[in-house]
This record gives structure tokens, sequence and C-alpha cells, in this order.
DNA sequence: CCGTAGTTTCAGACTTTTCTGAAATATCGG
DNA sequence: CCGATATTTCAGAAAAGTCTGAAACTACGG
């Protein structure tokens, strides 16, 4: 790796770091690199910057693209692509944000709706079920939220954040500006049979794990 | 394993999410397991209810509690650990989030820190690190804002998500009410010299990355 | 169409992480 | 202190993930 300390701390840092964020080692470092260079890079500069493999670097620039981290340009008279990071770091978080969401919360969501639509065989199951209603209540809240939220500008989301914990005395404030009236729903995906979590109070015994 | 299918969905689904949320499969089952249970669970309950060993058992409580994700519990008359998942889903939100900052953004935050008290040696690295002094004020606002965050209450935080965009309109209102003084820093842990960046603007070439 | 400059794919080598069984450790009642 | 029960540790086996070099592919100018 041929870089000044500065910048190799950097990208060796986010390097360690994208093994957490569900990207690989190479990954991580070449969006450090990315991150912090004043220019484009074509992906030979990337890997003589970072001493790996040609192919390692194309496959990253590959997944960085999935990710809709980078952006692709290219320059007059030559054909080779440039890679660069967005400049607003906001535009970064949003988009971390809402890849992760696709990532892990969408699919939690499916596979909730669909359990939630089984019959429960018994107390255990019924429990269970019970349990997952509530998780599926959170994460859908979690997912309009953000869904909404992303639309947010900029600017409003640094407001936002300035605001810290005192938002509870804004929200003391909404309350009596009676801003909560009830939010539109958007159209469920599935049939919308969630609440049909039964009264039927079926006290079978014999679902305790211990017994034989 | 042996289940009932409702909840072997739920296992393995959260098993293959563990990997992405930076814990491997076994602990996001044994999580999974102990937050659809009734009641408390003993590691052999798990062994048996996932089919793997004791010793990988003990080794993912133990993880599950380095991450304050579990709760134990002695019965009278049995020195066995019973273990269980808070039934607060939110605290569980919330612990997990703050173990994420713990993990992800404090390390990154420091690493930071260190970086801009460095003295840039080229035009390259000077723009590296106005980029990274870009990057550190928005983690560490974010912090700062998790701090504030984590302390309200989960009524209120229900609240604020039944608001979803429609906090701008607070945010508005805000405005007009003032909210908006000046918040308090918390101390630094370092030396404040953050804005040292220099307006030594030298512009030594050579640090293409291109170039030969 | 051919040669060149560039990018992508992929099988297998290599590295890292996870999981296991056996042994070590801890704790309690008697 | 002993024996019974419960938990933890750990070295190595197994599995998963990453990285590479070689080959395949693509697109373009001549």
């Amino acid at each position: 790796m041929n870089l000044p300390p500065l910048v190799q701390t950097f990208v060796l840092h986010f390097g360690e770091m994208g093994g957490r964020w569900g990207v690989n080692r190479t990954v991580g470092q070449i969006y450090a690199l990315l991150f912090v260079s004043p220019q484009p890079l074509v992906a030979d500069d990337i890997v003589e910057a970072l001493g790996v493999s040609r192919s390692n670097v194309s496959m990253g620039l590959k997944e960085l693209q999935a990710w809709n981290l980078v952006r692709l340009q290219h320059k007059p008279n030559d054909r080779r692509d440039y890679y660069s990071a967005p400049e607003d770091i906001w535009q970064i978080v949003r988009t971390l944000v809402e890849e992760r969401k696709k990532r892990e919360i969408d699919p939690t969501l499916s596979m909730l709706r669909e359990a939630l639509m089984e019959r429960p065989e018994s107390e255990y199951e019924r429990h269970a079920q019970e349990r997952m209603r509530v998780m599926h209540e959170l994460m859908d809240a979690m997912s309009d939220w953000y869904d909404d939220v992303r639309r947010i500008e900029t600017e409003r989301l640094v407001q936002l954040m300035k605001l810290g914990s005192r938002i509870t005395r804004v929200l003391e404030a909404a309350d009596r500006l009676n801003f909560m009236s009830p939010r539109k729903k958007k159209p469920a995906s599935a049939t919308d049979d969630d609440h049909a979590s039964s009264d039927r109070q079926e006290q079978r015994p014999g679902d305790d794990p211990d017994e034989p």
C-alpha cells in the first residue's frame, strides 16, 4: 500500500469497519480512498494505491455500484471508467441507510408478514406469533418513518439534529397545535388480516420446551 | 432443529440476518428463540431447540450478554441460568443502536480526531484531511444526537415516528417559537485545535496518483 | 475484422470465522 | 472435602468468505 500516512490510517480503518457494515475489507478501503480523493480515480489508480489485485478492485467497484455509493464518469478521449464518491456526505448517509433498509428491514418485514398469516397450532406458537406481531408493527413504523424522513432536505435534517432531545419540547408544542391528526397509511402489500390474531385463548398445556 | 414451523422460519431468518448485524448465525438464532419464547430458557433448551453444540450456545449467550441484549434470571432450587429477551421491543432497539454506536461510530470518531491533528504534508493530504473534517463533524453530530434521543421515553419516540415527515411542519413552528437557541457542547476529549486547518495553500504538485 | 486497451468473470488458493467435543473450572448440598 | 450439576474455555476441524491470476469478454479505431 502506497499512500501518505494520514490517508493510509483512514483507509485501513474503513477496511476494518467495512466488515461490520456488511461489505468486505477491500470494498471499505476502496470507498475510503475515493472519499478522500481530490479527483475521480480509475481502477488502476486504486490497484496501485491499495496494493490489491486488479480483479479484486473490479469486484469491489461493482459492489459499490450495487450500493449506489459511487458515481461513474468519463473523460473525453479516454475510455477508462472514472469513479468518485459523492461530495455531499449527507447524501452518502441517506444512501447507506436506504440500502441497509432494503437489505435488512424489507426482507424481515416480508418474512414477518408471511408468518403472521399462519394459523398458530399451539399456545407456544400463539405466543410466538404475538411477539412477531409486535416486532412487525415496530419495523413497519420504522420503515414508513424512514420513507418519510428521507425526503427531508439536508438543511432541515441538520436542524433536526441540532435540536437533539429538545425535540420533546417541540412535541409538546405539537400536541397543543394539533399536528397529531392520523396519518395516512401506505397501501398494504399483502392482504390486510394482521389483526385477526384471535381471542381464542386456548389453554393447551405441554408447550414447555423442557417437557420431554 | 426441532421447532414449530412458524418459529423455525423466524429463527432461521434471524440467523441469516445476524450475519449482517455483526453477530454470527447462532447468536442470531438464539436471540430469535429467546425473543419468541413465552418463558425464560436455560442453555440446554436452546441446544435442543436449535440443534447446535452446548459450547456454541454458551459462547452465543456470552456474546448476547456483552451486547446487553439478554436478561439473566434464576429460579429457587435451581442453579441453572435462565435467559430471556426484554419484553419491551423499544428497549431492544435502543440497546442495539447504542451498542452499534459503541462499536462503529466511537472508534471511527477517535481515529478521525487523531487524523485531524496531523499536519498535512501535501495538497493531497490537505484535501483528504478536509474531507475527514467534514466526516468528523457529521459523525460527532450524530453521536451527540443519539446521546440525546436515547433518553426520550418510549411513548415520545412512538409519537415522533408517527409524526414522520410532518416533523418539518413542526420545525417551522419551532423556528417561530425560537427553540433553536445554541445547545451546549459536551466537553471535548482531545485538545480543541480542529480549526487550525491552515490557510497555507501550498501548491506542491505531484500528488496526482495518475502520475508515474 | 484485427489489434489494442480496458473490464469482468471465475476456479481454486488462501484467510478468517465459526463450531465442536473434550477437558477444565465453578458452585452447591451434604 | 466430595460428588453432582452446571458453565466456560480452547485447540483444532469444518465452513464461509476473500483474493488472485488467467482467461474471456467488450468496444473502439484503424
